[in-house]
DNA sequence: TCACGGATTTGATCGATGTCAAATTCTGAT
DNA sequence: ATCAGAATTTGACATCGATCAAATCCGTGA
């Protein structure tokens, strides 16, 4: 049994750090007994490395998934072959799964965006659980409920606020409450921040040497806030 | 018993359009028997005409809405007071049901935008009955994805197209298949459309002035449409 | 530690869209 | 049909963010 250096794709081995980011998910944590070994017997782990296409849009929808480590970007092509992205999926997301009773192609194409392990999950196998157990839809209704608030913040985000406001926001959802000095470290590139918040990279840079006069420092990962509650204003 | 000719709100009458609407959402549509008579007493109607107020962010939410006839307005407010549309809520459509399992508190502002009837879901009563019926949480989670999905189409629109190509997106939609001439009428205000397609009523103006030498003729709510395949290139 | 290559920042510019005000058109009520 | 008020369009502008190119930074592997 061999493995391309370039992509390794294994269905047996969940270390404890991707079995504990998998049992949070919304699917699988609040799912006892029975409810968990079915589903767990409808999944199967996958690392990819970096850049790697998980799928495209127009594909036939048979599995969603859930990131376990490393990071998903969901992404659409204009007419001119730029693309945008829709969404960025940390560890703990899941993505896709709005197919289960959504439609049967996929929409947008999905690629890691870093070396990832991801847990799939079968479609048609899902499906047919969730009519039988009643815990799996619960959980499926939560699933998609998280989901569905998270996406229209987006287009509230992306509709009221300017890109320093954007990143200020981003910043603050990660700083302690109290209001004095924090620090921070993004855990990805700023690239893919940029996604998150629907912005050019170059824009995000140049948001934060807007916010560098709120007392905001960027030094490669970390992010340094001298007053949280000053940022607030902005 | 006597109503203000400013608000009327009934909860016993519902005309064929009403039902018919009712009847296709996707809560009700897939339920018979039993499930149907359930969540039928968990709902009422509530009419109200232009511009009022049918729940605020912040408030507790104790229920979920479906458009039966007339617009809803879902709307935020940024930090200056202005506020930007998240989303236009057309007959057929349900809101704030992502909160059956994701939060306790309405996201944001929700008004009417013209007279409007509405069915009014107790969130307790759908809460318990999903966990009750097996066919009530099916049709919660048809609701969720699609709802979802469209969502998500808002996001990539808002990122990937431009005001002109938004509106040719929504008239084609509405455009009978074939490539040849065709008329439609936006069934409201072009205020709405603005805030559907995330533009101020001004840049909506404008990209229908674009539009015209691409041959789209636009008098009041009528659009012309010379050639529906040259619009589909834009 | 050094050097390389990718990531990020910066500069210059452009196009798209928001904003405010004024002109015009539309609509519904009389 | 007429008119007042609302909706829409247009004009003039300001601003934001995208884009492309060049410079710089940084992390990684040797």
């Amino acid at each position: 049994m061999e493995e391309t250096a370039d992509m390794m794709n294994s269905n047996f081995k969940l270390n404890n750090r991707d079995r504990a980011v998998l049992m949070k998910t919304p699917f699988l944590t609040s799912l006892t007994g029975n409810s968990l070994v079915r589903m767990m017997s409808a999944m199967s782990v996958i690392s990819l490395t970096n850049r790697k296409s998980i799928f495209r849009e127009g594909e036939n929808a048979d599995a969603f998934y859930c990131v376990l480590s490393g990071y998903v970007r969901l992404y659409q092509l204009n007419r001119d072959g730029r693309e945008a992205d829709i969404r960025i999926c940390s560890p703990g997301d899941t993505f896709a799964e709005c197919l289960l009773y959504g439609g049967t192609k996929y929409r947008h194409h999905a690629q890691t965006a870093e070396a990832t392990t991801l847990a799939r999950f079968d479609m048609q196998a899902v499906r047919d659980l969730a009519e039988q157990e009643r815990d799996i839809a619960k959980a499926v209704i939560t699933s998609l409920s998280k989901h569905l608030i998270t996406t229209m913040d987006c287009v509230a985000n992306d509709r009221l606020h300017t890109a320093p406001q954007r990143v200020a926001d981003y910043i603050l959802k990660r700083c302690p409450v109290d209001g004095g000095p924090a620090s921070i470290r993004l855990p990805f590139q700023k690239n893919l921040l940029a996604g998150m918040l629907g912005l050019a990279p170059e824009a995000l840079s140049r948001a934060f040497s807007t916010l560098r006069r709120t007392g905001v420092t960027v030094r490669g990962r970390v992010i340094q806030v001298v007053d949280v509650q000053a940022l607030r204003e902005i």
